[in-house]
DNA sequence: TTTTTTTGCGTCAACACGACACAATAATAG
DNA sequence: CTATTATTGTGTCGTGTTGACGCAAAAAAA
């Protein structure tokens, strides 16, 4: 099962590594991709490590078509974690360890300073896909709390707060809702990211104010009472907003 | 000149340097912090290396320690530049060459990645101090376009992008500007970082509105024309805008 | 004393925001 | 086939915020 990412250690630099917050919306939930370790049975962020000719947003695109099977999916670096004591005895080691003795060891037990990273995925479009330490790859949903190998919740809470910084001055969802989507559901998104409800009508006129949304002729059947109308981005106007921002401020 | 911190590379984590951007407000003219090397007359932002029991905090809080004298400052990190080619032909190892035999050239001739952190510190408060390679620490002034080493200019123009996104939702001048200052003074410190003219009333009304700030009973005097009043900064409200934002967005 | 420039304080219309009203739907229950 | 019920589309209204600009007071210099 290994492969020759895990075997040759040498390509990878030295004492970094990197951490992807993947971040999905399914059935009204924010959920993240995490790994289960085969030996430890524990949960873990998919990481990587960064090759010894390539810059540390390639290693992160690489992990995350590894773990997703997706290319151009928006990604953004949004801190290090660098405390000394956040890689000693870390429990992963045990699960390299039993894959065999090919594997450099002291590759992975030496201290890590991880760089993390989170990316907005559309969910159905995800194929969830483990590495070579773990028995799968799933989704698991924030509120859930589930435990997680080292400090790896604290980067998620560090991404979620990102997150949240990132809808005041940018828009979000492009990368997260399929194509065409209602007004509630976007609505819900933004409502599950900021974790507090919004007014229904006042977050139909800012949200269309921003002028990135098309609305389609289309409606959306099926659904218990009136359907509502359907919505895709303005990709023109949505990439202008994500230059220029939103608000400004100043 | 040589000391500890140059000879004892051993200490230090492999592949990973950091760089400071240091800000500061002189004359209404935004400046950032500059070495100057003895042998390649170059001029480069300060940087340092990692102590392999230290967190890049730590570190960089070290540098600054070394290169203004400062504690306690405002630091921030804002990017990481990892494109491998960035220390290809190093020319600052040409300066570390000339400092003797006894220095490990293997160590500074590796592939850095480096973290960028800005900082915001009192200009008056900073004594410039050189390292053990420059013949001189100084202030450039941002508008100068002097060329530095390596990405160095690269990285204080992403420094600069974050410190504007910052000016939007955290307050900002505690850091730069004296302990008592005038309202035209702290309009000019957001002008210079914005690079944009502001109108003189809105800017009073909109930075009163956050209640960071003291009207005291002086004015300033010795300036031509009418003297202007002294403000400062209520520390109290000032930290609780930075925990909680300014304006909120959503 | 007059001039010139800056500062303090204020006005007004346009716009944005929060809270809420009401009619139109569309599946479902009777 | 009709009534029910939860949801959606659209609009209003009072309040607060923003941008553009007016005017008198002040202080050094002419």
């Amino acid at each position: 099962m290994l492969n020759s990412e895990a075997l040759n250690t040498t390509e990878f630099l030295d004492h970094i590594s990197l951490d992807c917050v993947i971040f999905g919306f399914h059935e009204n939930e924010l959920k993240v991709l995490a790994l289960h370790y085969k030996t430890t049975k524990e949960y873990a962020l998919p990481g990587g490590f960064v090759r010894k000719d390539e810059s540390l947003e390639n290693a992160a695109k690489r992990v995350l078509k590894q773990r997703t099977g997706l290319d151009n999916i928006f990604l953004k670096q949004f801190g290090i974690f660098s405390d000394p004591a956040r890689s000693n005895m870390n429990p992963a080691v045990k699960d390299i360890l039993e894959l065999g003795s090919d594997v450099d060891i002291n590759f992975f037990d030496q201290r890590f300073i991880s760089v993390g990273f989170y990316a907005l995925v559309e969910y159905t479009k995800v194929n969830p896909t483990p590495d070579f330490i773990s028995d799968s790859c799933l989704w698991i949903n924030i509120k859930d709390d589930i435990q997680l190998l080292l400090d790896h919740n604290h980067i998620i809470t560090k991404a979620l707060e990102e997150l949240r910084v990132q809808l005041n001055y940018q828009p979000i969802g492009y990368n997260l809702l399929p194509e065409k989507f209602t007004m509630p559901e976007l609505q819900k998104l933004y409502e599950t990211i900021l974790g507090k409800e919004l007014d229904r009508r006042n977050f139909q006129r800012k949200i269309l104010s921003y002028k990135i949304l098309d609305k389609l002729d289309e409606r959306r059947h099926g659904g218990a009472h009136k359907s509502p109308y359907l919505y895709a981005f303005n990709l023109e106007n949505y990439q202008k907003a994500l230059n220029d921002g939103l608000t400004g401020g100043w």
